[in-house]
DNA sequence: ATGAAAGCGCTAACAT
DNA sequence: ATGTTAGCGCTTTCAT
């Protein structure tokens, strides 16, 4: 069955996409000399792998990944659940993490799918793209305390790598990844100690928070590792602008810090709130140190020191161990924990 | 062929996920059947229709996509280059927009996929998706002048929609969706002048930006219709903070305005930086308001009024129009211009 | 090193 | 209203 839609030179794609079978007959070989061409291309003569592709160029094929799906059993998509930064935070650490699982993920073959969150029914999507192996892999990123996803991938034996640990569960047998924050918050309350800083507050989250209490220990052993105090020097509160400025204002008042770290650029915001108003100038009166280095610690006239976490690297580190778990290839850690780095800026 | 492993009401997956025929064979009927189940409910008699549904929630039946996808020559994947967000810039816009519209497709039964950008080969990522059959139809964000991409998918005849108008291309003859950014800066001096300011300043972009140009634009008329003179009071500059603080204060200077209207929230923050340094209140002393809604602009302590985009009307409104065109229903309008608000805030 | 045959799971087209 | 047949485009297996 001959065909001669082909524009050869042309700029527009042929009605009917090119298949191995038209490259086949254009080249003089069988389909599955092709199908090497472009697989096993060791298998072939090396005049016979020119020819063919030569003509592959020259017909602008590439496999129909609908066939190959079905024909290997994969789908080269790793679904990942997109739930968009909340609303006045900070927050948008996801976007950066997403673009480099992207681009982590092209470089070994992987397209990444985004597919909705239910809070009704968390299971719900993961299960879907599961049973009609839409997807090879899940990147599991909301590994919070009682979050069933984690859990319920294992049970399925279903290949995924989530980033952040399994805080609440010792008995969880799944691979993670995650950026170590009280290294960030160490780094960030030796920064202020090498200043000159003795009173260094801390502002963080709700005990309930394991990433929280995680961040609050570093900038503890910090504090006592140099003989300081920490009495009084603490406060823990929701993770919204208007309470970091009011739990400086109090900390100020009653404990006189020199620095503030925070949990939070949203926490961090509030404080600078409350320098602002107090006509307190960040950085050379009272020194403030964020956690993200999101946007708004960038944009920030007063720009906010901040601990910035190695998201194009945690994404790297996710993508090889879901290449390792897919082809069944032995999994030497089942954690691994990444430093982050501190972005100085004149907030301290 | 009798298959016995299929845990019923087991939590875990079949080790062989279930297929039609073994949803037939248990049900008693033809294959066939089973997928007018699945996509012709209509075509079944109920009790049949019953026994069958019953059977593919026993087994747990989700149709193999690669199957589907191969027979129907669908894949029900739209694909959306993933550029993140420049850093140092408050233009998060794109993460929203992204939620917005993987909610969106999944109310018509399609994914989103990611696929990353190469400035070097602008539109190898979409050829390679194209040619593969991987994606039904794409979303283009990135619209901007001279940018290849949606040309080059209309002469592809390519389905798409574009997420901005084709503002230099007069030849254009593709569908798009965009926001009316005059009518968003229209909004901002509207609000500004109802509050009694008669010197409204604008920061925006370089003249080569059109999308710059839209927004100076909507300034401009509305100070004219409201009989309010402009002279000396207009600024173009690059879009970094810096940029705009140095803008104000040269503003200032020479031309005493009372309320700024900025292009983007990231100037708007160089406003404010300026007003901070020279000891004015924002929104008391001097009005400010930016353009995006960023997470700057939310979690800035003193709130900044900025032009929110409708990203979730844009999304739906994208989603419906792929919907047309991927059934080959006739489109109505080729471009449709959505509204943006404003989000008061402090600032202003 | 290359080719032929078989079949992945599904649905369109046709037959009953 | 339901069943039968064929084939989407590819790769795995086996033969040459």
């Amino acid at each position: 069955m001959g065909r001669s839609d082909h524009r050869l030179g042309g700029s527009q794609l042929p009605a009917t996409p090119t298949t191995l079978a038209d490259v086949a007959e254009r080249a003089g070989v069988s389909r599955q000399t092709v199908s090497n061409a472009v697989n096993n291309p060791d298998l072939l003569r090396p005049d016979t792998l020119e020819r063919v592709r030569q003509t592959i160029a020259e017909l602008g094929y590439s496999p129909n990944r609908a066939a190959r799906n079905l024909r290997t059993r994969t789908s080269s998509l790793i679904g990942l659940r997109f739930a968009p930064a909340q609303e006045g935070t900070a927050n948008a650490a996801m976007d950066r993490f997403v673009h480099s699982l992207v681009e982590a993920s092209q470089e070994v073959g992987y397209h990444v799918l985004l597919f909705p969150g239910d809070d009704e029914d968390p299971i719900g999507g993961y299960d879907n793209l599961l049973r009609s192996t839409a997807v090879d892999a899940f990147v599991v990123t909301d590994t919070y305390l009682g979050n069933p996803q984690a859990s319920w991938l294992s049970e399925q034996r279903a290949p995924f790598v989530a980033f952040g640990r399994p805080w609440d569960d010792e008995e969880a047998r799944h691979v993670w990844v995650d950026v170590d924050g009280a290294a960030g918050t160490r780094l960030a309350t030796q920064h202020l100690i090498d200043r000159g800083h003795t009173r260094i507050a801390w502002i963080g989250w709700r005990k309930d928070s394991p990433i929280g209490e995680d961040r609050r220990s570093g900038w503890l052993k910090t504090m006592h590792a140099n003989g300081l105090s920490t009495t009084g020097l603490a406060s823990r509160v929701e993770d919204v602008v208007h309470s970091g400025a009011e739990a400086a204002a109090v900390l100020l008042d009653e404990s006189e810090p020199t620095a503030f770290v925070c949990a939070s650029d949203t926490l961090a915001m509030g404080v600078l709130h409350t320098l602002w108003i107090r006509q307190l100038a960040p950085g050379r009166d009272i020194a403030v140190v964020g956690f993200d280095d999101s946007q708004v610690a960038q944009v920030f006239p007063v720009g906010l020191t901040s601990v910035r976490q190695p998201l194009e690297d945690v994404a790297v580190e996710i993508v090889n161990t879901l290449s390792l778990l897919l082809t069944h290839q032995p999994i030497d850690t089942w954690g691994v924990l990444l430093e982050p780095t501190l972005a100085i800026r004149e907030s301290s």
